[in-house]
DNA sequence: GAAAGCATCAGGAATTCCCTGATGTTTTCC
DNA sequence: GGAAAACATCAGGGAATTCCTGATGCTTTC
């Protein structure tokens, strides 16, 4: 019987893990890394010159998040598969990418044992979530029933694009008054975007709001 | 002629990154991955249990980072080489790491060449480091020698011991007020320190001043 | 033993923080 | 398709911080 590989792409900022994971995809009898990309730029690009069946792509990138490129590349190819690669098992990142349509969400630290399974899995037009993922969404669906609609629902997490921008002005050591000066918008403005985001990721100042950036590559 | 290969243990918290790297060295005839960690804790252990000649490390890791264990490791067994593997090309980081006494420096965005590269380099007794590294430390000696004895010297950069506890109460989220507190002193007082902590490295604001510990580790 | 660094504190003006509140637009959801 | 939520913009005002200068006593260093 005649038929063919899995076309894989791979998408993150960091080649050694990008080639990592090729690695770990070679000698498989059905599945093929025809592609690479080192940004979600590049990975859009892919889409139509190569038409992998699965991307699999950090969340976590610089420029393009895997969530924006998810949203992109779900516009154009809806049956592309898309299985999201994170360092953090993280419930926001996990409600944001099912709403852009991903196929799976695979922990860093997986073996290449789930690797390959989550390929497999997604190719039979299933969802694919480890363990420590399913924990946690029922978890988080248990929660939510128990208490029901008597408390008030947890806002957003999410930041919307002009936030992003802020932060990363702010956590790369600009002062307000530049940030407003480079954005075109008034201090003032500058200043509720800045409260925004400290509100929705819960950080007390702009000490803690630097540590988020970095320890999120926002900058 | 009978020889044995490089033994090689590869430590990294995020276990895709450690497979991926240890795929890119199998079919070698010189060089064979004889153990993983996922911990500077666990790379301490790996050393007295296998023995390996070279350990490839990040740098970033939860726990006892890539220096620290470089330490431990230098201690225990001197002739142990260590390449640490990093995101990011940081003049401090590599600073800190020489001080630790490394053998290489590798970048995440590096190609199997590369890698394979620095691992004979560092066999052969000599040190590795990437092209980036190299151009970034020769820049800075020549800045450091170009200004020589006529320009005012640089201010002292290294920071006293209550400037640097103050430094970590800031940059891990503290306000003034807090600190100030914690350390049984005034208000004051500690903007005055942390003025000073400032000045000595010429940080102009707080965002920036996060971004130096934690770049350097200091929380 | 003078010079430099260290640790402590103060005054005061500029800036930022943090809260409330507002308006118009866009997106999302049932 | 219309209500609700999110987004982007701005303002007022009190509190906190930043960023200068300057001061005092104590320790370390050459």
């Amino acid at each position: 019987m005649s038929y063919s590989k899995t076309k894989i792409a791979i998408v993150d900022d960091h080649a050694l893990l990008r080639h990592g994971i090729q690695s770990l995809l070679q000698g498989l009898d059905d599945i093929e890394v025809i592609a690479t990309a080192s940004s979600g730029e590049e990975a859009v690009t892919l889409l139509t010159t190569h038409s992998p069946d699965i991307f699999l792509m950090d969340i976590m990138m610089k420029g393009m998040s895997g969530i924006e490129t998810t949203r992109w590349i779900k516009e154009q190819s809806p049956t592309t598969r898309v299985i999201l690669i994170s360092s953090e098992v993280n419930k926001e990142y996990i409600a944001a990418g099912i709403k852009a349509g991903i196929n799976g969400y695979l922990p860093k630290d997986s073996s290449r044992e789930a690797l390959v399974d989550s390929i497999h899995t997604v190719m039979k037009g299933e969802r694919y979530f480890s363990p420590e993922v399913t924990a946690l969404v029922f978890q988080d669906f248990y929660l939510k029933e128990k208490d029901g609609k008597g408390l008030p629902r947890q806002k957003t997490k999410v930041l919307s694009k002009r936030e992003e921008e802020v932060l990363a002005h702010i956590a790369s050591g600009k002062s307000l008054k530049e940030t407003a000066d480079e954005l075109f918008i008034s201090v003032k403005t500058v200043e509720t975007h800045k409260q925004h985001i400290q509100d929705k990721l819960g950080l007390k100042n702009t000490a803690l709001l630097v540590k988020y950036a970095i320890d999120n590559k926002l900058i």
